[in-house]
DNA sequence: ACCGTAACCGGACCATGGTCCGCTTTCATT
DNA sequence: AATGAAAGCGGACCATGGTCCGGTTACGGT
């Protein structure tokens, strides 16, 4: 599970050549060489072959469009993070009361949204093809919500609370808006409290 | 105030000439056809121009780019749509308990979010801008939570609550993980009232 | 009616994402 | 080591969004 760090080396299909592989290593050194380099806007796909040093249909055949390129970048700060919310110390990781690791989940993954508006919107075309990311953020709220004993439709309730930390979303309000990211963060935290809170229903006397 | 409604009429800057005005109303005539011709994404920009029968040019002095071009074409709908809310029959428009506003706004919203999806997309980079329907609802919202006595920082629980209406979220729940609009629906209202709930903290004796 | 100006028009031009297909490389098999 | 075929490679090619500027047109003042 931890092949998932390694999104350099880990292959693509299941025998891959070893010049294919030489060029997706180097295609992607490429590509965050040139994100760091020219910003996001700048990672042209044929900047990309040029600065790996091979042809334009190399960079299309392995990450299908600029997108998938996008996406197979992202995945290396992804994963890290992904790493520290299953095994990473409290109350982020495990260890820590339900209600706080999820309001830790909250600002971190606000924090990363935030640094990475750019390269996620960019990469969000191939979303829905395998943004890994998205149903991990999904699947772990959905678990904290259960280990808190929120009752009503888990999974939904998850992606309504994920909406508001959404990179789009984040992006007009901080951008745009020019709301602060302590205020986005609290009320993130006030929205969670209130749909955390029992139930005003009376249980069974 | 009416005269959002008329986005065809309507003038650019203060004194417009008159061929300007001319084909202003053309293209997006063409792009509206277009659009139900051959989808969204076959609206290209030269293919309006000579829809319209004008030069590419004309076609971005006009609307600055693609998105914006989609901007206006949403304004049609959408302004019809505020129109709906600020003077229609409740409960959408006034005239029903605020909470009911709130639930019908929702169900109306998300069904126009779902059905416009491809089109807000395809403007999205043009808001930031002036897609003056966002910020519509979200003043509404504020609007009705405040006369639901719901304290915190509205601006942003509306935000919020706003969030998982978004057409990109719809867009991946409906059509991507095959989500029933109806479950959407139910869990939005669900949230609503998790949200609207009065607060646990025992008032003022 | 005339004129000067400012705005507008249009299509040639550029950049970039994406496709295609003939040539080359790799690798399993022998 | 030889070999055949599958996989990969690369750059020419296309489509489309977006820019630019010389020529044209409308408008207000006289």
């Amino acid at each position: 599970m931890t092949d998932r760090m390694l999104p350099l080396i880990e292959g693509g299909p299941v025998h891959e050549r070893s010049d294919a592989a030489r060029n997706r290593v180097a295609l992607l050194v490429a590509a965050r060489a040139l994100v760091e380099r020219c910003g996001v806007a700048g990672v042209t796909m044929e900047a990309v072959a040029v600065e790996a040093g091979v042809g334009k249909g190399t960079v299309f055949r392995r990450f299908e469009n600029r997108a998938g390129l996008m996406a197979a970048l992202l995945n290396f700060s992804e994963s890290a993070w992904q790493d520290e919310v299953i095994s990473g110390p409290p109350p982020l990781g495990p260890g820590a009361e339900p209600l706080d690791r999820l309001l830790a989940f909250g600002r971190s993954r606000l924090r990363l949204n935030v640094t990475h508006g750019e390269l996620i919107e960019a990469a969000s075309q191939s979303f829905g093809r395998s943004y890994a990311a998205r149903s991990f953020a999904a699947m772990h709220v959905r678990y904290l919500l259960g280990a808190l004993e929120v009752d009503g439709d888990l999974p939904m309730l998850a992606t309504a609370l994920l909406a508001p930390l959404e990179a789009v979303i984040l992006d007009r309000q901080v951008r745009i808006e020019g709301m602060d990211l302590e205020r986005v963060d609290a009320a993130w935290t006030d929205l969670v409290r209130r749909v955390v809170r029992p139930t005003g229903v009376p249980g069974p006397s």
